[in-house]
DNA sequence: TTTTGATTTTGTAGCGCTACAATGGCAGAG
DNA sequence: CTCTGCCATTGTAGCGCTACAAAATCAAAA
């Protein structure tokens, strides 16, 4: 059974240096500076390190120099695939620059907390959040340990740096888009959850515009769930009992606007036509739902590959004059929003 | 701007320590083993290291100690939401045995290797990875340090210890259930990327079981991608070419099953009169698309429980006597298969 | 041959923490 | 008043690695 498993004790770069005929410090040496080293040194040390299967113990390389190549990244959910591009950006980032990404899920504050406190005491080389809304110990933490931190999927005033897009900004770019399509009475599903950050900026950007066109912007719904299609047909629930007759609707994201979408179907409701459909996030759900999704498209993979570089670019000590990047955002129109609707006033 | 980063130097346990007037061993204790420090002294140690902010240097603790607190655990794909309630399981798990839990992505066997060097690196107390295929120095490596492993998702013959179900016997149950609802002609999408472990097991238990229903089983297509639903409509049109006319097909995930949903609606194909869809893993989408799915249930949250109580259990020196463990699985009997079919042979 | 300068290799010390053994203090028993 | 036993607390040593400086090696120059 347990045979054959963990007999030989543990390898170390000291057995690693008994093994090649050499001192401990030229294997620390062949693995952190390899041009240190000569040729045939390294070549053999190398060699006696992968036979004896050794790889470095990266705590006490951490506690020796202080330096770290791990980046932690913390992220709400992975229940649908907002995230996804954006773990690929940062995993492709942190390849490039030679460090290596950990996860945490947390979806709430207090979780988010504490995944910030593992990685703290993983000492990692810096960490990435969503959102700009932590608990107040969290900002207290990371400004006292000084660790690189990049807030994503927001837009300005950061902790220490930021990237993302204005969600008020698209906000605003989609509510000119179903104005110009001709609506009147657009609804606005809000999110109402904890980890609630990037949510916040869009209901007053809604509000404001809706002003601004002298159209009536109180239609509204602050969902508990915005990953779940169940929170598009409550939504929609919502919307309708509050009265007024809509003919466009707004959603968090593009999940619960399929949600809105199969509602309709139960309905029997038309989409463009009865009601105009606009989600967020550019899922891939988005373009293969029918009818097709309109929605924002948020340059996820480039927001998570800006991440990584500058947590590393500061974590390396360069001087980062961009505490901020804005990665933009696009419009994607399609079917659901696409025609001029039939007159329901 | 960088005012009031980084000012006084790290807080390690010694300048707890000297802060609150007692001996570096007794904050230690504090931490580690506080019935062994008086009530007074404690509630001092703990009050000055939330003020000084201090988090315990978890390199310096896992060197000292050879011992940790971190399960690592590496994932396939965070796309959809196949590993969501299975993360969830190994959360709650890991929270329950006071153990933190992190992760890496990793959707090729390259990557996964890389990923378990990583988390060797860190030392982490155990790991857990999806499915039984992995590249060959995994298995030496893993062997070799005996770190505790659990390979979840598949059944049988594990490295270390394994949780999961049947993929073979949820295969034939689906198998059953198409020919009971008078389907023959059976149409099944595999799928053939890099980390297919737990897929493989499944078109042998497909041809096996048709055989025995003396039912042609070579409608097969392998898709090279599981998660997208561009898959489903890829499936669909080659199953057609193959010739034979298919009354039903079996996906590999519900994703691929929406694909081919979503397939069916751009050709006009009623589902599941002229065509039964089945999918695999019980997502979301999966009740409430229209028509809703059936599917395969995996009980994702206990398997993600059970593999970190197995790792949990070994990694704290119990004998671990049952080294694999089934969670079952579900046939979730829908609308888009529940319909006898209209002939079409 | 000796000296110089560059290259390669090797000690030394210590990172922050914990296991372990040893210390000190303090009650009650002798 | 001393002794025993028990608890709370404190040194000591060392986990595996790296920064730094010191030493060894060697080729070419003097």
């Amino acid at each position: 059974m347990t045979k054959s498993r963990d007999m030989a004790g543990p390898v170390t770069m000291h057995s690693v240096a008994k093994a090649a005929g050499v001192s401990p410090m030229t294997v620390s040496n062949t693995f952190k500076y390899p041009e240190r080293v000569q040729e045939e040194t390294r070549r053999r040390v190398c060699e006696v390190a992968a036979e004896l299967g050794y790889i470095p113990n990266h705590a006490a390389g951490n506690l020796a120099s202080g330096q770290s190549r791990v980046i932690g990244a913390v992220i709400p959910s992975i229940k649908n695939s907002s995230f996804y591009k954006y773990v690929r950006g940062m995993q492709d980032a942190a390849a490039q620059g030679g460090y290596e990404l950990v996860l945490q899920i947390a979806d709430t504050k207090r979780h988010e907390m504490a995944a910030i406190r593992t990685f703290i005491g993983l000492r990692v080389a810096g960490l990435t959040l969503v959102g700009n809304e932590h608990e107040d110990q969290a900002a207290d933490l990371l400004r006292k340990t000084g660790v690189p931190v990049v807030e994503a999927w927001v837009h300005g005033d950061p902790l220490d740096m930021a990237v993302g897009y204005s969600s008020a900004a698209a906000t605003r770019a989609m509510v000119d888009h179903l104005v110009a399509a001709g609506r009147q009475h657009i609804g606005f599903v809000g999110y109402a959850g904890d980890v609630a950050g990037r949510y916040t900026e869009r209901l007053p950007a809604f509000e404001q515009r809706m002003r601004e066109y002298g159209l009536e912007p109180h239609l509204c719904h602050l969902a508990d769930e915005a990953d779940g299609f169940g929170a598009g047909s409550k939504a929609l629930d919502a919307l309708c009992r509050m009265g007024a007759s809509i003919d466009a609707v707004l959603c968090p994201t593009d999940i619960v606007a399929a949600g809105v979408l199969f509602e309709c179907g139960r309905r029997g409701w038309k989409v463009p036509e009865r009601l105009a459909v606009a989600g967020w996030g550019d899922y891939e759900i988005a373009s293969e739902i029918s009818p097709q999704l309109t929605t924002i498209q948020p340059n996820a993979y480039e927001m998570g590959h800006s991440a990584i570089e500058m947590v590393i670019a500061r974590s390396s000590g360069l001087s980062v004059q961009m505490r901020t990047r804005d990665t933009g955002f696009g419009v994607v129109e399609r079917a659901s929003t696409r025609l001029a609707p039939i007159g329901v006033d």
